[in-house]
DNA sequence: CTATACTCTACTATTATAATAGAGATTATA
DNA sequence: TATAATCTCTATTATAATAGTAGAGTATAG
């Protein structure tokens, strides 16, 4: 797996959007911002999670966007493996690549699929609930700590 | 972590090393050859290898490559690394990344701090010598699945 | 009506990946 | 010592992925 900068922002983008889930749309271009992301950059990306059915959007005025779920139902693995694809760290692991050819024998097969499969297990044991509750907390840490 | 072509060819060619230890050097062209390796791309894999101390090389008549250290002083993780870089899914894990502004609140720091550490432990857990006997186990189990 | 905000498609720049090419250096051995 | 086999080194190329940028278009609240 491999997070790439679209990753990240998209999560940013998303753990924004739980933070304010039910307070009404927030603008591409305060969650562009908050988390420094190139607004065009963003837009793009947003209209990549609402394909996805992560967010909806309102436009005109008071337009923005919003979570289509509540923070609880959208785990982080969701959002990873939709911006930056399969979780394996080769494509062999998965079916049909060129590379596996004696997929009886190679032994590292099963070292692949072994970390894919605890990488998933932590990505997707974590709701964004769980973030913005953790964001929560460590913000207000940070507040005790200056 | 993403293992590339050249990672993956990289460890097979330290596998096909390992199985052959102590029979004297191999020739790139049958290493090559033996795991489908373009040759001119497997030649410069074998240079970075040896500039790793990894691999040693004979020239001339009756040269080849051979490995420098006993399987068993070799982990996969090592060669991961060396060929393909660091463990961790997102830069940012390591010092000095420019997407990482709120060191101290970022929420996914932590998860991708995890799941750096479970796949390093996994691939520094496994030898070169591991792989091998691995590998002679299931060829022997092929032989008598035909 | 119009300012604000999302939508859509195309384009571009940079870097990484996966090779390919070819001339040069070394060595066993006939 | 000639020579074939083999490693060495640097340069070049092709393709794809990544990370944006640009701009015209559409919808809506007030
Ligand atoms: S060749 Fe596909 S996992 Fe090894
Ligand atoms: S911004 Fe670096 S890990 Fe989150």
């Amino acid at each position: 797996m491999k997070i790439t900068y679209k990753g990240d922002y998209a999560l940013k983008t998303i753990l924004d959007l739980s933070l304010h889930f039910g307070e009404g749309p927030i603008t591409i271009n305060d969650l562009a911002r908050r988390a420094d992301i190139p607004i065009k950059f963003l837009e793009q990306i947003l209209l990549d999670l609402k394909s996805a059915g992560f967010v909806e959007s309102r436009r005109g005025k008071i337009g923005g966007y919003l979570l289509s779920r509540a923070p609880s139902e959208i785990k982080l693995g969701e959002v990873v493996r939709f911006i930056d694809g399969p979780i394996e760290p080769i494509a062999c692991v998965d079916k049909s690549y060129k590379g596996c050819k004696d997929l009886s024998t190679c032994v590292f097969r099963n070292i692949w699929s072994k970390i894919r499969d605890s990488t998933s297990a932590t990505i997707d044991s974590i709701t964004f609930e769980d973030l913005a509750r953790r964001a929560k907390e460590s913000s207000a840490v940070v507040v005790y700590q200056i």
